[in-house]
DNA sequence: ATCCTCCCCTAC
DNA sequence: TAAGGTAGGGGAGGAT
């Protein structure tokens, strides 16, 4: 196996002087403003920026929105035109119909295949739930078919006398009579549940029970075996039967399609849409624009099949979809939205808005350290939910909860498709996060493969928030399925109670399991969830903590990734036992100060964290290294415009805007073959080069015109290029008046006392020449006049300039920020207004310096500026 | 010493 | 076929 890219990458020629010398080539013609993904994502955006846009123009906000109404009109009007053609002849009797052929059949593979060719229909060599109407099956053996019920989402599985009695009959029959009926016989007797549903006191009674006895030998015991670690396995049974029956809209849902369907039919177990959308599913045909996405330009993938399993003719029918940017203009936008790691990765900016940070939060401990005096007395909740991805899914179906199950895009089982969670009865074979479908399906024939359902994962998100936020103010939000409580103060009791009562109810709102470590800090706490799960939980005593640590695998600890972890066998360390003997001098020289103190400390068990709330991002960035082959220059200009937007949408989406910018290259290495995974990047070199300029922005033709030029600084054969991403550091709040003063970096400057900028003059006359360049770079040659600054946004398009609003009237303009633009800008701005702003300041020349001057503490942007 | 740039590593 | 993102921490080495 050729294992992929990350060398040394000690030989790349590291310096590259940023090059300035590529000249602009294109003054891009295309600037037509395709505004892909943003259409129900300006929405979203323009509400949220308008409550910080209010200033220099009290009317930013509106001005923003009818903005951004317009580009969201521009972009239907687009997509409505673009997506129909084709007229059907008679013979096409398959349009729309893309079958999948499930093992052996009669007539063969091939006679079918052929027949859906000749009569306009559509064949999957592969099968994919996004593009697949009909799963055509003869017979199947029985292992074969439970898998094939969990993965075919809802779709009808037919037999091939469908297709050759619609042939005959030269028109589209409806596939129910033609149902296979081993699939339906097969089904879980839902029935029986239904009947029993209507009861709404069993789930209390039956999983409080459950829950009480499992509980009980840990409340009562208290310590068990280990060394005073306590640990209680599984005390929450699922009680399969028991919440089986909930009320549950999806099984009514289910319930409501078998009753009332023809006889025979019996509606297949849904993973995909109905599950995500719950009881919406029933009457709910669009898809209800994913707004979930606030602070990204994708949605997710709602899979648009059918709820009643008739002909999915979507919108776009079958049409030839392109796995890589080849060919497809939306590819970032799709792309995003069928991605887990998108999806984890952008949870947390999600999680900001809808938990913003409690500021309740009295740091009232001074150090922003834990001492170790503290340390001892504090206590430290971590829970995690057991295999996140496959509990949500899988709630609905008590028949798959003891076998292995893993969540994949693909079952194929020679694809390369990533497993993102599996089950515990699947790691049993070795199946987990990361690998390969096809190892996955090595190790464990009989895995069952089931879809994503990101809908219901940042459902059941909120519900684990919103329990945890009620029983600790102290909350640190790891990720979606994952956090850190600081009970320390809560002397009320038991710990365990707490840890326990949570768990139940986490279970008892959410149907899936969570496991919980407390410890006395977030190292052993979250360690301890590890030895805890699955369901369980597990409290580790200070006095526990060397015997715990000693047998433990480094790679357990935090921080330890596989390279560490190869470095350190290297020296013959493989538990925190024997990391303990090594200095930690030894461990500075080999591994760097920081990281040589972390592995020390840890290996000890000392963590000084502090639980706290989520800190306001550094960065904000999108990149894309699936999927990503140019043919040519244009290509990839298209591809970074698409980049831009979407992290200006994101920027925008955040209230923030940024001055720094990199953008990130992978690139195919020398030699490298293709790679092993599909349309991955496989062997490649990784690039990047940054930009800084002094005014911060979000504006999408201004992020371009930068990444244009950072693009231009790469040498490299576009041929080459396996992954993009682009990254704005140096954020500042987009409201100035909301600006930490030492963040806001022109107004600093510009507003810094007349001493100090006589204190800086000689510096003046270099940076001034620097800002002369950026501004060139930020106005460019065509329309944009200046960027976003200073709340204001303007742009004046020569050609169709009445496509944008004007800008508000001159008596919005704050005049205490428009004194202190550089005179470049000032001219720009002046020429807007027709030269009116001169005569506005020349009356108004009172004191105003007062007003924005903070006292000299901005010392490092200060010497930035004036470097 | 401290910053800056270009990386690498890690976790979810 | 398949959807290998995102963000923070931090190290190496050069510039100041
Ligand atoms: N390489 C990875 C790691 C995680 N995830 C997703 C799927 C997981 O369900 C979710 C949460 O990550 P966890 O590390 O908590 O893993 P699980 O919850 O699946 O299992 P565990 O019981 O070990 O927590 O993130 C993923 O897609 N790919
Ligand atoms: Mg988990
Ligand atoms: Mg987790």
């Amino acid at each position: 196996m050729s294992y992929d890219s990350s060398r040394s990458a000690a030989n790349t020629s590291r310096k590259s002087k940023r090059g300035l010398d590529n000249s602009n080539s294109s003054n891009n013609k295309n600037s037509k403003q395709k505004t892909l993904g943003m259409a129900w994502g300006a929405n979203s955006l323009s509400s949220s920026r308008s409550s910080f846009r209010n200033s220099p123009f009290s009317n930013f906000g509106s001005y923003m929105a009818e903005k951004n109404r317009k580009l969201q009109h521009q972009f239907e009007a687009e997509a409505s035109t673009s997506s129909h053609s084709g007229s059907s002849p008679g013979k096409l009797i398959f349009q729309g119909v893309y079958i999948f052929i499930d093992g052996f059949t009669i007539p063969s593979n091939q006679e079918l295949r052929a027949y859906m060719l000749k009569y306009g229909g559509r064949f999957a060599n592969y099968f994919s739930r996004h593009q697949v109407t009909h799963i055509i099956c003869s017979n199947l053996p029985d292992s074969k078919i439970k898998n094939l019920r969990s993965f075919s989402g809802g779709l009808p599985v037919v037999k091939p006398a469908w297709i050759l009695d619609s042939i005959a009959a030269n028109k589209l029959l409806s596939w129910i009579p033609y149902q296979l009926n081993q699939l339906a016989n097969n089904q879980p007797k839902l029935s029986a549940f239904f009947t029993l549903k209507s009861n709404p006191v069993l789930e209390n009674v039956l999983t409080d029970e459950v829950c009480q006895v499992n509980l009980d030998p840990f409340l009562k015991g208290g310590t068990t075996k280990d060394a005073c670690i306590s640990k209680v396995d599984e005390p929450i049974r699922f009680a399969e039967q028991a919440s089986e029956l909930l009320d549950d809209p999806n099984h009514q849902f289910e319930e409501l399609n078998t009753s009332s369907g023809k006889s025979s039919e019996v509606k297949m177990v849904e993973f995909g849409s109905s599950d995500a959308e719950d009881g919406n599913s029933v009457n709910s045909k669009h898809q209800s624009g994913p707004g979930l996405f606030s602070a990204s330009a994708s949605g997710y993938c709602l899979h648009n099949q059918s709820s009643d399993g008739s002909l999915s003719s979507e919108p776009g029918g079958p049409s030839n979809r392109h796995h890589s940017t080849l060919g497809d203009p939306n590819f970032v936008e799709n792309y995003f939205k069928s991605s887990r790691l998108h999806f984890i990765g952008t949870w947390r900016s999600r999680y900001r808005k809808r938990f913003p940070s409690s500021s309740s939060e009295l740091k009232c401990r001074s150090s922003d350290l834990n001492t170790s005096a503290n340390s001892d007395k504090s206590t430290i909740i971590h829970v995690d939910m057991d295999c996140f991805f496959v509990s949500v899914v899988i709630r609905n179906h008590p028949e798959l909860h003891d076998k292995p199950v893993a969540v994949c895009h693909s079952d194929n089982p020679k694809g390369t498709a990533e497993i993102s969670s599996a089950n515990y009865p699947a790691r049993n074979y070795g199946v987990k996060a990361g690998i390969f479908v096809r190892d996955a399906k090595a190790l464990c024939p009989q895995l069952v493969i089931i879809p994503y359902n990101f809908k219901a994962y940042e459902e059941v998100a909120d519900q684990f928030y919103s329990i945890l936020h009620k029983h600790c103010h102290k909350v640190q939000a790891i990720s979606c399925d994952e956090a850190f409580l600081d009970i320390t103060e809560k002397d009320m009791g038991d710990p365990d109670l707490l840890a326990s009562t949570i768990r139940k109810e986490i279970f008892n709102t959410t149907r899936c399991t969570a496991s919980v470590g407390i410890a006395g800090n977030m190292l052993m706490a979250r360690l301890a969830t590890g030895s805890a799960k699955p369901n369980g939980q597990c409290y580790i005593p200070s006095v526990s903590v060397d015997e715990f640590l000693y047998k433990l695998p480094i790679k357990a600890l935090p921080g330890i990734g596989h390279v560490l972890e190869e470095k350190l066998k290297k020296q013959n360390v493989w538990t925190c036992g024997q990391l303990r003997l090594i200095s930690k001098e030894s461990l500075q020289k080999d591994f760097g100060l920081k990281t040589g103190e972390m592995l020390w400390n840890y290996s000890r068990g000392v963590d000084n964290r502090l639980v706290g709330n989520i800190k306001e991002s550094k960065t904000i960035g999108a990149e894309v290294n699936w999927g990503v082959r140019f043919k040519d220059l244009q290509d990839s200009h298209c591809f970074l415009l698409n980049l831009c937007k979407e992290v200006s949408f994101r920027l925008q989406g955040c209230g923030v805007q940024g001055r720094m910018f990199t953008l990130k290259i992978k690139k195919r290495r020398k030699d490298a073959d293709e790679p092993v995974k599909y349309m991955g990047y496989g062997d490649c070199e990784n690039l990047s080069h940054s930009m800084t300029v002094s005014i911060a922005t979000d504006d999408v033709k201004v992020l371009q015109r930068i990444t244009k030029q950072l693009f231009g600084s790469f040498c490299l054969d576009v041929k080459d290029i396996r992954g993009v991403g682009l990254q704005v550091s140096k954020l500042e709040n987009a409201d100035p008046s909301k600006q930490a003063p030492e963040r806001n970096s022109l107004r600093s400057w510009l507003t810094s006392t007349t001493t100090e900028k006589a204190s800086r003059i000689d510096s003046m006359a270099k940076e001034r020449a620097r800002i002369d360049s950026e501004v060139k770079n930020l106005i460019g040659t065509s329309g944009q006049l200046f960027s976003d600054h200073a709340g204001f946004s303007a742009q004046v398009d020569s050609n169709s300039s009445s496509d944008i609003s004007a800008p508000p009237p001159l008596s919005h303009l704050d005049m205490g920020v428009v004194k202190c633009l550089p005179a470049e800008l000032f001219s720009e701005l002046n020429e807007i207004y027709g030269g009116k702003l001169t005569d506005f300041i020349a009356k108004s020349s009172v004191a105003s310096e007062n007003i924005y001057s903070y006292p000299s503490t901005h010392s490092a942007e200060g010497q930035r500026a004036c470097s």
